[in-house]
RNA sequence: GUGGGUGUAGCUCAGCUGGUAGAGCAUCGCGUUGUGGUCGCGAGGGUCGCGGGUUCAAGUCCCGUCACUCACCCCA
């Protein structure tokens, strides 16, 4: 049987993995610096609830079956389908654990999500999303819309990639905007103007009177969807194409808040952007989208954005905020363009020879005594001979290799294979330097982005 | 789902107008039973994606199919 890869069920190499390993490290570790606690939700829920909470993810939807399964069960079956996104599941375990959970509640959930659509560069149908969220009943307070980017831009920060760029908006603008001038379809415009970057000025204008726009109201919807700033300037702006509507205050008023928290907080992280939409129409409020520097061409790393309604069992409502990492489609450009890697393949920092099978037990007993200290080592497979062993442990990137007995004293020596030096040792005292203990994580140069 | 491209060794590919498979890299082994990276020698590994057709003969031409890939759609 022929093996060969599942087109966008991406794998890792060992090094890869270390890579994804570490950004899933500061992912973590972030987020609880922050206060959130961390919450799995399972893989599958009913058809039912994911529908119609996606927009067109309705159908990119995996649904699941029992292979065995006959008509009847198949049928009961293929009520239950693997989650497209974090935040639809979390909606649905707050309405469940309500009577559990303090408010206003917030999580992070660092789980594999599936889409079935058609997979290319930086998309993929089983991948990583890092989400955090807050909800609390009835409402919530517009703070917390300030808060997600200010959590994600600190994780960008710590991890060694090119700076990141979030673009935040605010569907009140616009919807308050379009009725400001007459249009209706909101939704509709909302899409189209979405391309912008892709198909231009020309091709919006074009498309937006195609819908039933005006030509003045498709160049006023161009001349909204060209503000960006990173400071506050963008409300005078607005302001000056002379629109008035009490949404598009209502937006210009959020968005500005979010903007100001970002400019003391995380200067040059955040910029307010008017022509970001985002897809999924479960949004009501802010919306947040990422790019990385240089890499525009590749979407979004990071979006999310307000919902008030995603949440509700009908008679209370949990209106929340949310954001979520791209951790695949992030790792997938970083690692295919080589602009990150990982200093080893393996966590091992030490190879501890052996002589021979006999004296295996004094290698074990070495390798014990590191790793009671915290130095993970891996004992030589075979008692080769040493050029043997160091280039095992060459090819895998473990920097020292330990030689029992090598001492004129009796005692171990510890090679340090890089630079060839070898020193006495002793597994009870030695200490690697900290930088050599773990795996490092490093920017790579990129010769052609 | 729609349209284009590609499909030969683990990887990157060669194989000209059809005559029954090659290179580089990688892997493993050997090179004075004991300290690697260079170098030398050698080995393993391919029903040329799969099925059918044309032909004396197909990796090479034709059809189909599958997979991968790119774009659209949509999105992290």
């Amino acid at each position: 049987m022929k093996i060969s890869p599942i087109s966008g069920f991406p794998e890792y190499l060992p090094s890869q993995r270390i890579v994804e390993q570490h950004f899933l490290d500061v992912i973590r570790e972030t987020f609880e610096l922050h206060g959130y606690p961390s919450i799995e939700t399972r893989a599958v829920e009913p058809v039912e609830r994911l529908l119609g909470k996606g927009g067109d993810a309705d159908k990119e939807i995996y649904g699941i079956r029992r292979l065995a399964a006959d008509e009847a069960t198949a049928a009961a079956d293929s009520e239950l389908g693997l989650h497209f996104d974090l935040t639809v599941p979390f909606a649905r375990y707050v309405l469940e654990n309500a009577g559990h959970l303090s408010f206003p509640f917030r999580r992070y959930q660092i789980q594999k999500v599936w889409r079935g659509e058609r997979p290319q560069e930086g998309r993929y149908r089983e991948f990583t999303q890092a989400d955090i969220d807050v909800v609390d009943v009835g409402e919530l307070a517009p703070h917390f819309e300030a808060e997600m980017p200010l959590v994600i831009a600190e994780v960008f920060r710590k991890l060694p990639i090119p700076p990141m760029v979030i673009q935040v908006n605010n569907r009140k603008i616009p919807e308050g905007f379009y009725r400001g001038i007459g249009i209706e379809d909101v939704a509709g415009t909302l899409r189209i103007v979405d391309k912008l970057d892709k198909i231009g000025p020309d091709k919006v204008a074009e498309q937006l009177v195609a819908a039933g726009c005006t030509p003045e109201q498709a160049q006023q919807c161009l001349a909204l969807a060209g503000i960006r700033s990173a400071d506050l300037s963008f409300v005078e702006q607005v302001r000056a194409l002379g629109v008035s509507h009490p949404t598009l205050d209502e937006g210009l008023d959020a968005l500005a808040a979010v903007i100001r928290a970002g400019m003391d907080n995380a200067p040059g992280a955040m910029v307010a952007d008017l022509k970001i939409a985002r897809g999924l129409d479960y949004y009501t409020g802010t919306v947040y989208e990422t790019q990385l520097a240089g890499y525009e061409s590749w979407g979004s790393f990071c979006s999310g954005g307000r919902y008030d309604s995603l949440a509700s069992d009908g008679k209370t409502t949990y209106p929340g905020v949310g954001i979520s990492i791209g951790v695949s489609r992030l790792l997938g450009l970083l690692l295919s363009k080589g602009l990150v890697t990982a200093s080893r393949s393996t966590p091992a920092a030490v190879l501890v020879a052996v002589n021979d099978e006999e004296s295996r037990p004094t290698s074990v007993g070495i390798a014990t005594a590191l790793r009671q200290r915290g130095i993970p080592c891996e004992v030589a497979p075979k008692p080769a001979k040493f050029g043997k062993q160091i280039r095992y442990a060459e090819r895998r990137g473990i920097p020292y290799v330990w030689f029992p007995g090598a001492a004129e004293s009796g005692g171990d020596q510890v090679k340090d294979i890089r630079s060839g030096q070898q020193d006495d040792a002793d597994a009870s005292t030695w200490q690697p330097p900290a930088e050599d203990l773990r795996p490092q994580v490093t920017a790579g140069a990129d010769p052609s982005p």
